[in-house]
DNA sequence: TGCTAATCGAGACGGTACGTCTAGTCTTTTT
DNA sequence: AAAAAGACTAGACGTACCGTCTCGATTAGCA
């Protein structure tokens, strides 16, 4: 879209030039999304970029860095607020299928998730924005305690962990597909219970 | 135990190796556990195993499908009978989650889940195996049924996903330790759900 | 010359492949004389040869060395027997610097002296190329002793040294067209001496 | 002496900072003796003269030419005069040989001769220096002819361009420790020659 | 006395090459 | 026929330098 042109990106100066790393975190995406976590190399993005190796390294110390980054420039999937908790939460895992499946997002997570297990630093971001979504998610389960529609003891957190197991396992088995009787489903099981004198 | 030892192993014929075979194996699951994915490559399992590459890649076509074998070799996690679904379930996680922590299943499976991010037959793999186990634990919820502890139109399958897919996100995030107050919390909320009208 | 190919070469087993090291020795010729030694870097040998970098590697731990096997492959310089010593340096000379003048060996052997003062291992062996040159060379020295032409106490290495001297600093410096009559009164000093009680 | 030291050369207005030239040309020599000519690097001068590096751009186009003036400012080796030819040469020699082993100008100017086969500016100053020195070598000659020891036709600069050139020779070979013997042997070749009737 | 212009340290930039590692394929030799 | 061994091309890794650029601060000399 924008002409930013041809004659080559340059310093701007003894400081960090913006417009690098927006390329590169562009490229990054570009590569992810085309050739896939297997063909996303530090090299293949400074190609894309027409950035040099050196430039990368020197913000993104590592794959995983730029891999969080990439993904906290994502936009983020919306919490819908009906009213209704078991509206809120299908909605909610609605809105994060279509997310992961119609943006770079599902890419860029699954890839996020697989560098976590070879890399350390990576690990615990990854840990430590999951445990910051559980809060993010968990305001759907504290509104409806505001609602006095679930018990002021309910542990939102915990709760928020369990839909997004299941949405993470549903990213990593390629089944972002499921259809929302199924989704509804779980979240019902969730939200009554299985047992018989849940009912 | 095996005396693979020193004299280095020799073809034993037009016939594969089983000695080989199980070396590289044993290779396969030492370095993963002792360099983890990041330090898992076919070089390393040939270099350990004093085998050379091409005889690993005659028998398994990618790292991903020697993953899948080291996996399968491993022994499987108990599942408990205890005539009572939450102890049931309860029990099954933290069995999952010490068998995860305690032997190299845990880095295996991760390296595994890993894999599949860039390998497609790693992926379909993965897929399959996971839809097998919901059958395997989802034993657990049909004998509940058989006991009419749960009615008879619960999808087995879809609780034994919901139960998973909170083993494997705390698996890929390191939360292995999780105390049994916890898990038993996180069952409690799938048997009888949160809602108020569940009390 | 030989149609040895685009179908690429490849492993011919466990051993040295005989056409990729010539490959290589020819393509850091090529690399030399085109680009000289500026633009000598394993990468381009490399490129050139269609050879992998590891390849190289393997076989010549460092530029130096591969300069050094470049340089040896190289066709030797004649050395004249004219049964006269002063036409033979003459000759000699004058063959050594039309050799390095019209071959890529003037090239090959700057290089050579220009990394021998970057990497230790060069340094050592241009020194010992250089000594057993001076064996070489010496034999036109050796000549003239048993023809009585010089006494027999003559050190001929050091007048090989000598002689050799003055080819290396006009190599270095550019002065390979020296016209045959200054090289003549160069021998003649060297052979007659330039004091008055030496006529 | 100069408290140049911490707080950081400025610009000291619209003209060149002696200061800043000063320390970057000792800094290259510092470079250079302590790191050897494969160490010596813009960079690693511009730190330590805690210089920027398009300052040394600015004044010096490239490495040759940081080298040249590096070596230009050294003391030059002193010259004898004892009244007799082969004192004269066997004592330049040794001054040569001894100034090169004990300072850094035989650091300096075995990196100015490297970098001159792959600089083609550094090759032409050189080539200009050398002749240069020829003349002024060549003064020993020229007093040797005006004592009548040698006749008026030796051409003084061809015999400097030998003497040098046995110099140079055992500079680029690590050979600067010849012990006097030797160098008065090689001395004694040219002024007196080789050969039975210059007995 | 303010303005202009060149210089300084600093460090980012796009690149190229380094030397090492792994991927996956190949061939020979041995059993 | 299959094992071991290890070489082969290919290409990514993370680092060091290259030579250029722009910055903000500094200071001399011109207006």
């Amino acid at each position: 879209m924008a002409a930013d042109a041809d004659p080559a990106r340059r310093s701007i100066g003894a400081r960090r030039n913006p417009a690098s790393a927006d390329a590169i975190l562009e490229a990054a995406e570009a590569v992810l999304v085309e050739a896939g976590y297997a063909g996303f190399s530090i090299e293949a993005v400074a190609r894309r970029a027409r950035a040099g190796k050196p430039t990368i390294y020197r913000w993104w110390p590592s794959k995983a860095a730029l891999l969080l980054e990439v993904y906290q420039r994502q936009k983020r999937v919306e919490v819908p607020d009906t009213g209704r908790l078991e509206e809120d939460l299908v909605g909610f895992l609605k809105n994060l299928f279509s997310h992961w499946r119609e943006t770079s997002s599902g890419s860029v997570f699954k890839s996020l998730i697989a560098e976590a297990q070879s890399d350390e630093t990576a690990a615990a971001a990854l840990a430590g924005y999951a445990s910051g979504r559980h809060v993010h998610t968990g305001q759907i389960i504290e509104r409806a305690k505001a609602r006095s529609e679930i018990p002021a003891d309910v542990d939102s957190a915990l709760v928020a962990d369990l839909i997004a197991s299941y949405a993470w396992k549903h990213l990593l088995t390629n089944r972002l597909d499921e259809d929302e009787a199924t989704i509804r489903k779980a979240v019902g099981y969730v939200i009554r219970g299985i047992a018989r004198n849940a009912l």
